[in-house]
DNA sequence: AGATGTGAACCAATTCACAGCA
DNA sequence: TGCTGTGAATTGGTTCACATCT
């Protein structure tokens, strides 16, 4: 089949690196959108994301062919192909294991429900936080805190292929496996722990002490103090 | 001088794909150490950090040649020299703007006080939490409030080098430029906005939405039920 | 014998520079 | 003319496979 009509480089295989990047793509296109810009240059839209033009404009290019030469970029088009490229037109249910500040930070922060992303249940070990209501997403709908042994029950009643880790590091594994056994496919981990799961599981790990470490690196090489 | 002694490979440049791998290795060593593991080889800890004992062994030769052939690698002596090379024997002065959920979540993760990150400072904008009292850190201490016209202050007070920003994105901009105006050359922003810093002040990002919306990128592609 | 340390081969990502189109 | 889209060149990172040393 020689004519596919594909754009010859979209389906099959957008480099990881340029997905990481397309999320900022679109939040960046999206508020140049409702501030009314009509168009945008590769120039202009690298500058705004942090990248240089060349490595935008290779990475647009994974998508498809969607600018206009001598012109560039219809803002609400390309916000448009991003969006549905990420899967945002989706709704994804999201669980959130461990509710403790951080647990409860990411439960009612903003960014989520305006992606297309829902909270639709909370797990807790701890028999004191169960019960409570917490407001998740923009509309102040709340989500009751759910006992641990429930886990499964809030997984399958919820539809959630999500799971956020946001335990302890001594629970997350074990926390990991009954997600994974309840039918979640994609884990987003905020304990300081490797996870290890079967094929077809992807794992995402935040880990903020890390993030300072390597901060604190280079920092360490930027004063030549002590050369011992 | 053909004759410096530092192992060949050191000093200069250690990739940056290392430096991410550092802090897990040194965390995992960490954890056998205290359990009495005297020696560990390149495969054991390979599967105890989840990467290959091949990408093991190319990070730990660009901080020089700490183990030994036939034998492993000493666990106290590998975690002490890693810990070195992080600048973890520093403590790491930092100040959090921004004393939401996710600020409370920060100020009193244990995982900092312990690897010498120590919080000398907090500023919110929002005047009912001005003066409120946080745990941060280990033993019990306790962190106070300022308002955000004392950020200077408090950077020049608690001497930080380093700055997290976790306040709207709105306000991040703005931030930033204080914090590096008073003497903050390391940032680490949550807030989901692209920041620009002169040269020489590093910026890494922690941006949540983003990590799902890659999560929701792949999870999108395993089931290809609507292909348009 | 057994595991490290490392050149060489390989693969992914970035940058360059310009052909091609509006 | 001006800006996109993309091959070619380059740089950075990973994997292989084995010489080297205890």
């Amino acid at each position: 089949m020689p004519l596919s009509r594909e754009t010859e480089a979209s389906r099959r295989g957008i480099p990881e690196a340029t997905v990481a990047r397309l999320p900022i793509y679109h939040r960046v296109l999206a508020h140049l959108a409702e501030r009314g810009v009509a168009t945008v240059s590769s120039e202009e839209l690298a500058a705004a994301s942090g990248v240089t033009s060349a490595k935008l404009r290779k990475d647009l290019s994974h998508l498809g062919s969607y600018g206009t030469r001598g012109v560039g970029y219809d803002t609400e088009y390309l916000v448009y192909q991003i969006a549905r490229e990420l899967g945002l037109s989706q709704d994804w249910r999201v669980v959130i294991v461990g509710v403790g500040n951080l647990g409860h930070a990411l439960a009612n922060y903003g960014g989520f429900a305006s992606r297309g992303f829902r909270v639709v249940g909370l797990v807790d070990a701890d028999p004191t936080r169960v019960g409570e209501k917490i407001p998740a997403g923009r509309d102040g709908e709340t989500v009751e805190v759910s006992p641990l042994v429930e886990l499964e029950n809030v997984v399958l009643d919820g539809e959630a292929s999500i799971g956020v880790i946001a335990t302890p590091a001594s629970a997350a594994q074990a926390v990991c496996d009954r997600l994974v056994a309840a039918g979640v496919t994609s884990i987003l981990n905020f304990a300081p722990a490797v996870l290890s799961t079967p094929v077809g599981v992807d794992v995402r790990k935040v880990d903020l002490a890390t993030e300072l470490q390597i901060l604190a690196f280079h920092e360490q090489r930027k004063h030549p103090e002590v050369r011992a």
